[in-house]
DNA sequence: CCGAATCCTTATTGATACTG
DNA sequence: CAGTATCAATAAGGATTCGG
């Protein structure tokens, strides 16, 4: 069966032929980040439907915009991830940030609301460097685990651990992202168990939260 | 009925609930370079029908990306053009248009499958201004008439004649595209009449398409 | 468990005909 | 010209199954 096309002679066309589908764009989304499993991307995408993710990953790989892989050993896993010509779509996938933050509603989402990725993007869209002190957080969202370091007004995100850690946050991806995007306070959180704080305090973690700022509040 | 959406609370989701349908972000596209009639639309989209234009019109007015106006009399003619939004979502499908470059094929396409608009995309990303000289083209395509001025190596298209055109070609949407992004000769064109030059000649058409070139081969 | 393939129901679309 | 209305063809959503 031919896949659906525009049939336009134009590179604009062309591309949305690609990427244009419902849900190839958030897929891009959730690699943006590193590799991902098949089913973090399902977890990521609640709703898909497997056999679509299955399809999107076969025409993005045959696109060459995603790449399969194995882990290396010991995980082992198989393991999906950006190609050269899908890290070519990250700008996209971030003017649709800026431009979605401005389409946030204004209430409290349901826990299942919220996955992993759209946290570290809106980290990383909201960050304001200028007052940013250094610090090293990890964070513990769900099972998946990152390092946000800042250095020198600069941020970085990692997956992993590590020894040095500042401020240790155990937290459900809702509370992260409503503290990123609305400032709400730990406190609620912290007190309904959805945050839980292992090293450093709670005067840090309000400071952290002070670095991310809404374009328009600028 | 309630629209169907990721039901994600995140910026990126929510962006695409608003663009990330079907067609939405070609009929940005459509009106990216100045407001639109309902027909131009259906014309610039084959394959749409005629129902789903409606809808798609209707849910982007609601979302304030394009705003539904009355052209000042004796036109008079209702038009759809760009609000705010709309203009804010010109890059993404700027490095829309990149990306797919790389994906035209090699073939000679037929005379229904180039629309205006892409014409007039492909212009505006191919341009290379370094070695541009300056003149004024007047381009009549289908019904449809561009000035296009080339001034200190900055180029502008404007919708309109103009009294002072070095050269006005009447041409077809296909010939026009496949000599800027192929660099195809006119003289093919010339002699099978998709082509036509009123005012000047062909050496000066031959240099005009000498300043676009493709991002590929710098 | 992970990574899908299958089956079935619902929602969206594409094409055409028709109307103020 | 600017849309509505109708209806068949497709794609998406959800549950279940199946093989490493």
């Amino acid at each position: 069966m031919p896949k659906r096309s525009y049939q336009q002679y134009c590179p604009t066309a062309y591309s949305l032929d690609v990427v244009g589908d419902r849900w190839t764009l958030l897929i891009v989304r959730d690699l943006l980040f590193g590799p991902r499993r098949y089913t973090d991307l399902l977890e990521g995408l609640p709703g898909i439907g497997t056999n679509l993710l299955a399809n999107r990953l076969k025409e993005m790989e045959a696109a060459e915009v995603v790449r399969k892989t194995k882990l290396p050993p010991p995980a082992s896993s198989t393991v999906y991830e950006l190609a050269e010509r899908g890290r070519q779509l990250a700008p996209i996938v971030m003017i649709l940030t800026d431009w979605g933050l401005e389409l946030m509603p204004g209430y409290v989402p349901e826990e299942d609301e919220v996955p992993v990725v759209p946290c570290l993007g809106a980290m990383t869209k909201l960050f304001v460097g200028d007052s940013a002190e250094d610090m090293t957080v990890e964070f513990h969202i769900n099972e998946e685990v990152y390092v946000v370091r800042i250095e020198g007004g600069q941020m970085s995100i990692q997956p992993g651990t590590t020894p040095d850690a500042d401020l240790v946050v155990y937290t459900t991806p809702r509370a992260l992202m409503t503290m990123l995007v609305e400032h709400r306070d730990p406190a609620t959180y912290l007190e309904n168990g959805e945050i839980e704080i292992r090293t450093g305090d709670v005067s840090l973690l309000k400071t952290f939260t002070g670095f991310f700022q809404h374009p328009s509040a600028a």
